[in-house]
RNA sequence: GGGCGAUUAGCUCAGUUGGUUAGAGCACUGCAUUUACACUGCAGGUGUCGGGGGUUCGAAUCCCUCAUCGCCCACCA
């Protein structure tokens, strides 16, 4: 008889279980192969002269475990893939780590200091190695799991490493060729010593810490200074003032006087220069070369000399007399005593609010030296002898700086929100030479060789491993965003010219948070540039940051962090996701609130039981056979056709939190509320030709809506496609985005 | 010191080029129902759209100004 139940598989009987379908969904993607899109055109899922769609995932740090922002990045780079891949596009997206030298090193530094009291040289350079290399795995294995717990549909067998051997080739082949151009070079200039970490950093791993502190009047001879610092002033010589400053008119240019200083007279030389502000202060000022980058330019113009008053561990050296080898912030409070004494102390501002430089990483207070370290000069010309840079002809004379400004000037570069070019371009207009060299021992040596015993004048440069006994490699590493900035291209196997970086280069998206702008985004516009003459990319979007509900930011500190994995297992991977992309915006922040990720629990469950509905009410229809429609059917076809274009239009325009509110709301409160709902009593009491019509019209609605959500929720909408009756495809990841036209 | 962003319902946020009675989710209140779904349905309500001024037939939206919060940049000796 016809009263029996209709048979739908018994799993809808019963609220959606996320924790059921997830893990055999995602193992049931990596086995039919077609998150790489050579198998896709293999199996002729796609054309193989489509056009391409590639992003290269920023790599995460293997510092340890992701956090919720992370799967922010996964969910909204999936999503985007997805989408494209449906589309027909040759999609490829590539996973990968960063070995992240200085933060990845300091954290094994620092667990090693707490376990076994030991600092790395009590280990010794290639033990040390060793120690870290055993952490980066394991980080790494980690994450790739999390990864892969959020439904990411990476190509794994594309996985690269930013220390990793092809990655390894293509810094050394870039390091070459910098040098080469004359862009890289060893030089003395004054760069930022940690004097904690024991290395030199760039200036955009300071951190500056606002502080107060007392500012202190001295007098210097007929004039009085001013300095936060006066810990540096010992060899202070030179006193330089506005030459158009009317109060010191009766000074000249190189005239001497005789002052009373710290450890007794001092002759003191005057230098006239506009560096000097007559605003500020006396209008007068004595300079430290060696402890401050301004100074050093003073006195680099001017020939004067240079001495060192600091020493790496933060101590004072011979010069300071009676003071030498105390700690700085010791010394400063002595200092000030003894010239109180001397009656050379005018006046001290207790309450002086200013900006103190600290490391990033260590924490260490950051002390300028003058020392000899490898730079990338940006503003050098060079000739980039191919470019498909928009504004730079092949051939043509160039700087790397004018390669960032003119990528996204030219708008081959797009930068989502576009507000963030002003700062990109304020960020390279303030630039200086990139210091590269670290005094770091993980990460990637730096590939020059010195001839032993020749004094360090004869270098060899190469890509390859050491020549022979008689060099010796240089002991520092690079920048760990030396190797990231190629990361576009190093992952497809550059310097080879390989059939992926013919295929997938520049890429089309780049989706990092837009705290990495500078470092990253930037580095990776003048690498790319350099070495490819083209642009590693061509929309960069630009996330917020996640925060937790109170507005804070996650952090360790503050022990409000929360675990990915945690969410996913009390609420489902598709239910983060949703949650994360729905609030998402260009720039941004949002804040997560895990009530939100229950809702769209709900969601996915309401899916679920709109499945189990149409399934019952269908059982047995032919859907390949399209009925006349009714009037009211019509109606509610143009309005899927409606809903889907919305979301294509949205998607395209990187407006994916719209999208993702768009198929809620349709979902929820068309389909099961309106939709669903009237059809009970049509499909009871309607005539065979609405039932008919209803029945093929519903069966469609699931079908389409399973694939324009499929993006946002890849699980649940995949384990439902696999159980339908009819379907174009075995697998939903594969299917083909539907056209509205 | 320079720059940027935010300010819309109790909370989190949409609101595309200025155009009807300003929208969602969560939370809340009332009612209903054993139903595709209790991970439910229906109904309900609150907004001087941060303040002030201006442009306009019309402003949450454009301009000016102020305030509060947040972020980024910077070599005040």
């Amino acid at each position: 008889m016809h009263d029996e139940q209709p048979h739908i598989p018994e799993k809808f009987l019963k609220p959606y279980n996320p924790a059921e379908s997830e893990e055999s969904v995602y193992k049931q993607w990596e086995d039919s192969g077609y998150f790489n899109p050579d198998v896709c055109i293999e199996k002729g899922v796609t054309d193989k002269d489509a056009e391409y769609f590639s992003i290269v995932l920023p790599p995460p740090n293997v510092t340890g475990t992701l956090h919720l922002g992370h799967a922010l990045e996964s969910s909204l780079q999936d999503t985007f893939v997805r989408f494209n891949r449906m589309l027909g596009k040759r999609t490829l997206w590539i996973p990968g780590t960063d070995h992240a030298a200085i933060a990845t090193q300091s954290k094994v530094e620092k667990e090693l200091i707490k376990r076994e009291k030991k600092n790395r040289h009590d280990l010794g350079r290639e033990e040390f190695l060793i120690r870290v290399q055993e952490f980066a795995q394991k980080s790494h294995d980690t994450i790739v799991t999390q990864i892969k717990k959020i439904g990411a549909s990476l190509d794994w067998s594309r996985e690269a490493f930013t220390l990793d051997k092809t990655r390894a080739n293509a810094v050394r082949t870039v390091f070459k060729n910098m040098y080469n151009a004359g862009l890289i070079y060893r030089g003395n200039r004054t760069v930022n010593w940690d004097p904690k970490g024991q290395t030199v950093i760039s200036d955009d791993e300071i951190v500056y810490e606002e502080r107060t502190e007392k500012f202190y009047y001295f007098k210097y001879g007929p004039f009085v200074i001013g300095t936060a610092r006066p810990e540096t002033k010992f060899s202070d010589k030179y006193v330089v003032m506005h030459p158009d400053d009317e109060r010191y008119s009766k000074y000249t240019h190189g005239q001497t006087i005789e002052v009373e200083w710290i450890n007794g007279p001092l002759t003191a030389t005057i230098i006239k220069d506009e560096a000097s502000d007559p605003d500020m202060g006396t209008g007068v000022m004595t300079i430290t070369p060696w402890h401050s980058a301004v100074d050093f330019d003073i006195a680099k113009k001017h020939g004067l000399e240079m001495e060192q008053i600091i020493d790496q561990y933060g101590k004072l050296l011979p010069i300071a007399e009676e003071f030498a080898g105390m700690k700085v912030l010791a010394a400063r409070e002595k200092i000030v005593e003894k010239l109180q004494e001397k009656g050379l102390v005018e006046k001290i501002d207790e309450t002086y609010v200013h900006n103190v430089p600290t490391a990033e990483r260590s924490g260490g207070l950051v002390e300028p030296q003058v020392m000899r370290q490898w730079f990338i000069d940006v503003n050098k010309p060079f000739t980039l002898p191919h470019s498909e840079i928009n504004g730079i002809a092949s051939g043509s004379e160039t700087t790397l700086k004018e390669i960032m400004h003119t990528t996204v000037t030219s708008g081959q570069i797009s930068v989502l929100p576009e507000r963030f070019e002003k700062t990109y371009h304020h960020w390279i207009n303030n630039l200086r030479d990139w210091n590269i060299s670290r005094q770091l021992w993980y990460g990637h040596r730096i590939p020059v060789w010195y001839k032993k015993g020749s004094n360090e004048k004869e270098i060899l440069v190469s890509p390859d491993t050491l020549p022979d006994e008689n060099w010796e490699q240089d002991p520092d590493t690079l920048d760990t965003w030396f190797s990231s900035g190629l990361w576009t291209f190093s992952t497809l196997g550059w310097p080879a010219n390989t059939d992926d970086l013919k295929a997938y280069h520049p890429t089309s998206l780049m989706a990092p948070g837009y705290e990495i702008l500078f470092f990253w985004v930037a580095r990776m516009i003048l690498m790319t540039g350099f070495n490819l003459g083209t642009v590693p990319f061509k929309t960069v979007y630009l996330h917020g940051m996640l925060r937790a509900k109170d507005g804070r930011k996650f952090s360790k500190s503050l022990n409000n962090g929360v675990d990915p994995l945690e969410i996913v297992e009390k609420y489902g991977a598709d239910a983060l996701r949703f949650a994360l992309v729905v609030g998402v915006t260009p720039g941004n922040d949002m804040k997560f609130d895990e009530a939100q990720v229950n809702a769209y629990k709900k969601f996915a469950n309401k899916l679920w039981n709109i499945t189990r509905f149409i399934l019952t009410e269908t059982s047995g229809h032919d859907h390949a056979a399209v009925p006349t429609l009714t009037v009211r059917d019509k109606e509610v076809l143009e309005a899927l056709n409606e809903t889907t274009a919305f979301m294509t239009e949205h998607l395209k325009k990187h407006r994916i939190d719209l999208a993702a509110d768009k198929i809620y709301q349709y979902l929820w409160h068309e389909v099961a509320d309106v939709i669903l709902e009237e059809s009970k009593s049509l499909l009871k009491d309607g005539s065979d030709i609405e039932k008919i019509s209803r029945q093929w019209m519903l069966y469609e609605i699931l079908t389409q809506s399973l694939k324009i959500l499929h993006p946002f929720m890849p699980f649940i909408t995949e384990e439902i496609w696999q159980s339908l009756p009819h379907k174009e495809s075995d697998m939903l990841m594969i299917a083909q985005w539907p056209s509205t036209k």
